[in-house]
DNA sequence: GTGATTATCGCCCTCTGCTGGCTCGTT
DNA sequence: AAACGAGCCAGCAGAGGGCGATAATCAC
């Protein structure tokens, strides 16, 4: 706090008008100002207050009292004038805690009290809670206290220089109370208590008028960084206001009435308050543009002409002042960062980085959307925000013209999109490659986290504690043959398969032929059966070779003697092939190859099946599977199909079957015309064309 | 009083990371 | 066909770097 200069004269006391509160953001917390919210209860008239008992009565209080404004954007600092009242000191009883109270047109209550010997309380507000204490001594002294109360002592040395001839005399408030130590730093003091702290700054006023101007100023406030200034400021008030205070026959300090402004120099302070008019004489002669000083202008005018005369010596950039480029060679040559974070290890070359950076800790949002509960910590993310809001787009792609938000949004897109040489990010733990790393960060986070929960396999017990390798194990069951026999090396993938097959081993057939009495080990085989020998409308099918027309009970028969022909059979299986390796993008040729590909592992897991029951009913298995399915065949279906092939079952004993079945569908009945080799048997929607079924059959 | 220096404000930028919708492949 | 998973992608915000401009202060 820097000491300001009073003057009081001896054997005055002074009365406290608040002249002023400094307009400021509202974005601080209320809790910050109380002081401010209890002056805002104060009307003008309540500060005119008259002395009552105990108060001199020859004592004239004058009272000028100027608007408080009566918003919450308190202000953290108050601007008291204290005038001085004459009574003579003859007329103060010095007595400890004498009161000097001075009863307010309407109510309100300034009380002056003495505090001690050589000390004067002013009490000031209706409500206790607000204390503010100014305390003055008979010798020339001006001390403030926020609590003067023992226990909790919330006042705030401050040292008040006395303006004086012959003197000017710090002297600590509380040291001159008794209660705290001498050099105690108000820093200190703000941390033995969570209360709002203020302390006065006392600055002398117009000598004429024996004006003292007080701040009080929240010393748990923040510091007044990034609020707005005073509100536009009136330039006829400013002109009249030009406090040139001076103490009397001491330093002269000049006091801006519109603002916080002092200077000890005339000339500052002259050029000051141009700050607050539009005076601006200096006129640029290529832009008609007017600037205030001559050296913004000629700094103007450098911008015009290019001249940038400070350049820097370690790379090529030049500048319009000195200090740009000082700040340019901390920030890219030297790295000076002078500002640093005392919470971290932070440090910056400007303060405002600093101020900007200490919100990350302190979580300070002062910037709050109109439109929304959010709230930023620095201009510039408040109005990218807004962006949001407002739905503008100002970045396009020169390439697609697609608009972003972002100027990074795009340039990723220009780089996915538009660039050839497009970087990777390589999973350190799998083999997956992600174009954005952020992407890649999901990745990890989903696939390769730790999960302290257990991750059974659906298979088997197996546990993991990593999706990934979860994921990767669970994998390792598909077409995996879990039902294995127990007498020889036979496995497959369903159990009625299995029980199928263990029959083979016992010798069960439970299946037995009404006509001829005899056994099979399936009732489908028993079906093939009883048409073949029973039947008297089974006519056998004839496969011939479509080079030489020759005929063959048996499909294999006929494939093996079509190859050494020069038939096309392997050749179109080829290209059924080359089919299934196209992308999928309708549902229905999605299917169709779903079942092409069910048919080919059909046919490889035929080759490997139950010869026996293939022998037993005649019928060699590959000729379940003479070709492709058609476009539009249900792959289950045929799945289906060809497990129940897989167990010996021939495709007429399955059409036999679907044929008695109320459920059998047009996906089936195309599935089996196909392993028959007789799709063209059946009509568009898969149905069987009772007649050529017939013919067949 | 004036120029130089320093401090401050404001703006824009980049880099980074998270989020959720979309698309496509798999089940 | 639907559910689900995973990568792709744009949107959005956090944090910090850099600089233009201007006010305040210092030195002469």
């Amino acid at each position: 706090m820097a000491a300001t200069e009073i003057s009081v004269l001896s054997e005055q006391f002074t009365k406290i008008k608040e002249l002023e509160l400094m307009p400021e953001k509202g974005l601080k917390e209320e809790e910050k100002d109380e002081v401010c919210r209890e002056k805002d209860h104060q009307s003008p008239s309540e500060l005119e207050a008259a002395c009552t008992s105990g108060a001199p009565q020859d004592s004239v209080l004058e009272e000028e009292v100027e608007p408080v404004p009566a918003t919450s954007e308190e202000s953290e600092k108050h601007i008291l004038t204290l005038q001085t009242v004459h009574f003579t000191s003859e007329a103060v009883e010095l007595q400890d805690m004498s009161l000097l109270s001075i009863q307010q047109q309407d109510g309100v209550q300034v009380v002056v009290q003495q505090a001690g010997p050589g000390l004067l309380w002013l009490e000031e507000g209706p409500r206790q809670s607000l204390q503010q204490y100014v305390a003055i001594s008979i010798q020339q002294e001006l001390y403030s206290l926020q609590e003067m109360e023992m226990l909790q002592f919330h006042a705030v040395e401050e040292n008040v220089m006395v303006a004086n001839e012959d003197s000017k005399l710090a002297v600590s408030l509380a040291e001159s109370a008794g209660l705290i130590k001498e050099g105690q730093e108000k820093n200190q003091l703000a941390e033995r208590t969570k209360e709002p702290l203020s302390f006065v700054e006392t600055m002398s006023g117009d000598e004429r008028s024996d004006e003292i101007v007080l701040t009080i100023s929240n010393l748990n406030g923040e510091e007044q960084e990034d609020q707005p200034t005073a509100g536009q400021a009136d330039v006829e008030k400013a002109k009249s206001t030009k406090n040139q205070r001076k103490t009397k026959g001491a330093k002269r300090t000049f006091h801006c009435d519109v603002c916080m402004f002092t200077s000890s120099r005339m000339s500052s302070f002259n050029r000051h308050m141009k700050t607050h008019t539009n005076e601006k004489p200096h006129l640029c002669h290529l832009c008609l543009k007017t600037f205030r000083t001559v050296t913004l202008l000629r700094n103007h005018v450098n911008t015009h002409t290019g001249t940038r005369p400070y350049k820097c010596n370690d790379c090529n950039m030049a500048f319009v002042t000195s200090g740009e480029l000082v700040r340019h060679r901390r920030y890219k040559h030297t790295h000076e960062k002078p500002f640093k974070c005392s919470m971290c290890k932070y440090a910056s070359v400007e303060a405002s980085k600093l101020k900007r950076h200490v919100r990350s800790h302190t979580g300070e949002r002062p910037f709050q959307c109109c439109q929304c509960s959010y709230a930023s910590r620095d201009t510039y993310k408040l109005k990218r925000h807004m962006r949001t809001h407002s739905g503008e787009k100002p970045y396009e792609c020169h390439i697609c013209h697609t608009r972003f938000t972002q100027s990074g949004t795009m340039k990723i897109h220009i780089l996915q999109k538009h660039s050839e040489n497009v970087p990777k990010y390589q999973c350190p733990h799998c083999a997956t490659i992600i174009a954005r790393k952020s992407d890649l960060r999901v990745h990890m986070r989903n696939l390769h986290a730790y999960s302290a929960a257990e991750l059974k396999c659906r298979y088997c017990s197996a546990v993991f504690h990593e999706r990934y390798a979860l994921i990767q194990h669970q994998k390792t069951h598909k077409n995996e043959k879990r039902f294995k026999c127990e007498h020889c090396s036979y496995a497959c993938k369903q159990e009625r398969h299995m029980t199928a097959h263990i029959r083979t081993h016992t010798g069960e057939k439970p299946f037995t032929c009404l006509s001829c009495n005899k056994c099979f080990r399936q009732k489908q085989l028993l079906n093939v059966h009883f048409r073949k020998y029973h039947d008297a409308n089974f006519i056998p099918t004839v496969y011939r070779c479509c080079k030489c027309g020759k005929g063959f009970s048996r499909w294999s028969n006929m494939h093996r003697h079509s190859e050494k022909c020069g038939s096309g059979e392997a050749k179109s299986a080829a290209s059924g092939k080359g089919r299934r390796t196209r992308k999928r993008k309708q549902t229905m040729l999605r299917e169709a190859m779903k079942g092409q590909k069910e048919a080919a592992k059909g046919w490889k897991e035929a080759a490997n099946g139950d010869e026996a029951a293939a022998e037993e009913a005649s019928i060699p298995k590959r000729e379940q599977f003479p070709g492709e399915m058609l476009p539009g065949a249900c792959g289950e279906t045929t799945a289906r199909v060809k497990e129940d092939v897989d167990e010996g079952v021939t495709c007429e004993m399955l059409l036999n079957m679907m044929d008695n079945s109320a459920g059998c569908t047009g996906s089936m009945i195309l599935a089996s015309a196909q392993l028959l080799g007789r799709p063209q048997e059946t009509d568009n929607q898969g149905g069987w064309r009772r007649g050529n079924r017939d013919a067949t059959w």
